[in-house]
RNA sequence: GUGAUUGUAGCUCAGUUGGUUAGAGCGCUGGUUUGUGGAUCCAGAGGUCGCCGGUUCGAGCCCGGUCUUUCACCCCA
C-alpha cells in the first residue's frame, strides 16, 4: 500500500472548486469573446529551443525539462559527466512544459503567419508550470488567462484592454482594485532626465520598493546600485505625487520636457486615456503609476497590473505591448499588446473577500428514488422522461432503505427526490419530496416537469 | 537558488522531563419494528505518529537526512 499525494506546488480541484472556477473562467471568456478575441490552444510540452532564452536566466531555470524517452543517458559520455548539468541539458532532455503563454503564442503565429489574417487577437486558456518554490498566492502548476492583439499599433487595443478588464471585475463583483498604467517609454525618459540614461532597470526594481520599504531605503538601494546623489534628488518630484491620472500627466510633460522618448511615452498614454473617454469608460480604478515595472526585458510600451485592495495576494493581472513579438522565430515587425489573469489568484482573492455567489452547484435537481425492483424499473421510465425534457435527474442506481437514498440527496443538496413506491406505480404518478421545506406531494409527470424547470 | 517553518485517525487538533495497549471533537459505518433525510441517543470501524537512518534498556517526543506544508527574499500570475 501507498500513502497518495501530489507533487510540490500542486494541486486537485473537486466539484465545489471546479464550480467557482468556471465561474471565474466564464466571466473571463464572455468578455474576451465579446471583444473580438478567439481561442487557440497549444501543447503542454514545447522543444526546448522554444522556451530557452526567453525568461531570461532565472526563467530558464525555472523551466520543467522533460527527460528524453528511452535511454536518455545514452549520448552522454563519461567526460561529459563532470562538465554539470548546464551543459549536458540538450543531450538529455529535448523538451520543456510551458512556462507562459506568449512566447508559445509568439511561436504560433511565425508557424502559421500565411493563414493569420491581422490584426489577430487570440484568446487562451491554459494550465503553466514552473519550478518555482510554491507560497501564497504561488503554485507550480496555474492557469493564464491570455488575450494579445497582434499586427498592430493602435492604442485603442490598450484601452480596450483596460475596458475589459474593468469589465471582468465588474462581473466577478470586486470593487476595490486598482489598474495600475504606465508606458516603458516613460521609464527610460526618467532614468533619461535624472541623467542615468539607460538605467531604468535597476531603477524600477528599487523604486518598486517605495510603498514597503520608504524614501530613505531607497535612496540608500539607488546609491549602491551606483546611482549619482545629485540623480537620485531629482526623483524627488516623483515620489510623492499628486493623485489623478490627468494631474500626473501632466507633472511627467514637465518633467520630461528634455526627453524626447519619455515625452512620446505621456502621449500615448493620454491617448489612451482619450478613446477611453470616447468609450464612455470611467476612469477611476485607473492609477497612472510612472514607477510601474514589469517585465522590462520584453515590453516596449504600455504596461499594465492589476491589484486587488485588501487581500495578501499579488497582482491578478498584467500585461503591456511589445514592439517585436516574433522576432526570434523569424518573423520580425509584428507588433501587439497583450495581458492575462490569473486565474487561481483571483480564485484566492474572491474566497478571501467572500465574493463567490452563495448558489447551489448547478447538479441534479431530482434524485429518483424507490423501495425495491419493481420500484427501480418504474423509475428508469421517468428517468427517460425527465431527462427528454432537459431535467438533470438521477436514478439511485441499486435497491437501498430510503433513509439511505434520502441522506445522499440530503448530502449533495439536491432540492428535489422523486418516490417510486407501489402506490405511485399504480397511479403513475411521482412523489415528490422539497428537500428543503420537507414537503411532498404527488404529481404528474408535466406537473413534476413544470416544478423542477421552475428551479436552476 | 537563500533563510525559516510544518507533518499524529477522512478533517481540525491534544499528547507532560523520552516510559505500558497514542486521545478528543467533527465526519464515517451500523442500530433505534423495515414508505421518509438533517436533531438526540447507543454501538462500531479507522493511525507503521510523513519517510529513511541514528542515539537509547525504551522514541510520537532527542539527533541527522529526505519528502511535504506554510512564509519571507529573489522573481512572478
Amino acid at each position: 500500500m501507498q500513502k497518495p499525494s501530489l507533487p510540490k506546488g500542486t494541486r486537485d480541484f473537486g466539484p465545489l472548486q471546479m464550480a467557482r472556477r468556471n465561474y471565474i473562467l466564464d466571466a473571463i471568456k464572455d468578455t474576451f469573446q465579446l471583444f473580438g478575441y478567439q481561442q487557440i490552444e497549444t501543447p503542454s510540452m514545447e522543444n526546448l529551443s522554444t522556451l530557452t532564452g526567453k525568461y531570461g536566466d532565472e526563467g530558464d531555470q525555472l523551466l520543467f525539462k522533460i527527460l528524453n524517452s528511452g535511454d536518455f543517458l545514452k549520448d552522454l559520455t563519461s567526460e561529459d559527466l563532470p562538465k554539470g548539468s548546464a551543459t549536458n541539458l540538450t543531450k538529455l532532455s529535448e523538451k520543456g512544459l510551458r512556462y507562459d503563454l506568449t512566447v508559445p503564442f509568439a511561436r504560433y503565429v511565425a508557424m502559421n503567419r500565411n493563414e493569420l489574417s491581422f490584426p489577430f487577437k487570440r484568446y487562451q486558456i491554459q494550465p503553466v508550470w514552473r519550478a518555482d518554490r510554491p507560497q501564497k498566492g504561488r503554485y507550480r502548476e496555474f492557469y493564464q488567462c491570455d488575450a494579445d492583439v497582434v499586427g498592430t499599433e493602435s492604442l485603442l487595443c490598450e484601452a480596450e484592454i483596460i475596458w475589459m478588464i474593468r469589465q471582468v471585475f465588474a462581473k466577478l463583483g470586486l470593487k476595490d482594485y486598482a489598474i495600475k498604467v504606465n508606458n516603458r517609454k516613460i521609464l527610460t525618459g526618467i532614468a533619461e532626465a535624472i541623467g542615468e540614461q539607460g538605467k531604468e532597470g535597476p531603477l524600477c526594481v528599487a523604486i518598486d520598493k517605495l510603498d514597503k520599504i520608504g524614501w530613505e531605503k531607497v535612496k540608500e538601494e539607488l546609491l549602491q546600485r551606483g546611482f549619482e546623489e545629485a540623480s537620485i534628488q531629482k526623483l524627488l518630484p516623483l515620489v510623492n505625487l499628486a493623485s489623478g491620472v490627468k494631474e500626473r500627466l501632466a507633472i511627467l510633460t514637465q518633467f520630461l520636457n528634455q526627453s524626447s522618448i519619455g515625452r512620446q511615452g505621456v502621449k500615448e498614454l493620454e491617448e489612451v486615456f482619450r478613446f477611453l473617454e470616447q468609450l464612455g469608460i470611467q476612469l477611476d480604478h485607473v492609477d497612472f503609476d510612472p514607477m510601474l515595472a514589469r517585465g522590462l526585458s520584453y515590453y516596449t510600451g504600455a504596461i499594465f497590473e492589476v491589484k486587488v485592495n485588501g487581500v495578501s495576494i499579488g497582482s491578478v493581472s498584467g500585461g503591456g505591448r511589445y514592439d517585436n513579438l516574433t522576432g526570434v522565430f523569424g518573423l520580425p515587425g509584428v507588433p501587439g499588446v497583450g495581458f492575462s489573469f490569473g486565474v487561481d489568484r483571483m480564485y484566492d482573492v474572491l474566497e478571501e473577500l467572500n465574493l463567490f455567489p452563495q448558489e447551489r452547484l448547478a447538479g441534479t435537481q431530482v434524485l429518483l428514488a424507490h423501495f425495491d425492483q419493481a420500484g427501480l424499473e418504474y423509475g428508469l421510465r421517468w428517468l427517460t422522461a425527465l431527462r427528454a425534457e432537459g431535467v438533470r435527474a438521477e436514478l439511485y442506481p441499486e435497491v437501498s432503505k430510503l433513509k439511505k437514498q434520502l441522506e445522499y440527496a440530503s448530502k449533495k443538496e439536491l432540492p428535489f427526490v422523486g418516490i417510486c413506491g407501489d402506490e405511485e406505480i399504480a397511479s403513475g404518478r411521482l412523489m415528490v419530496k422539497n428537500l428543503t421545506t420537507g414537503v411532498q406531494e404527488s404529481l404528474t409527470l408535466p406537473e413534476a416537469i413544470a416544478k423542477f424547470k421552475n428551479r436552476p
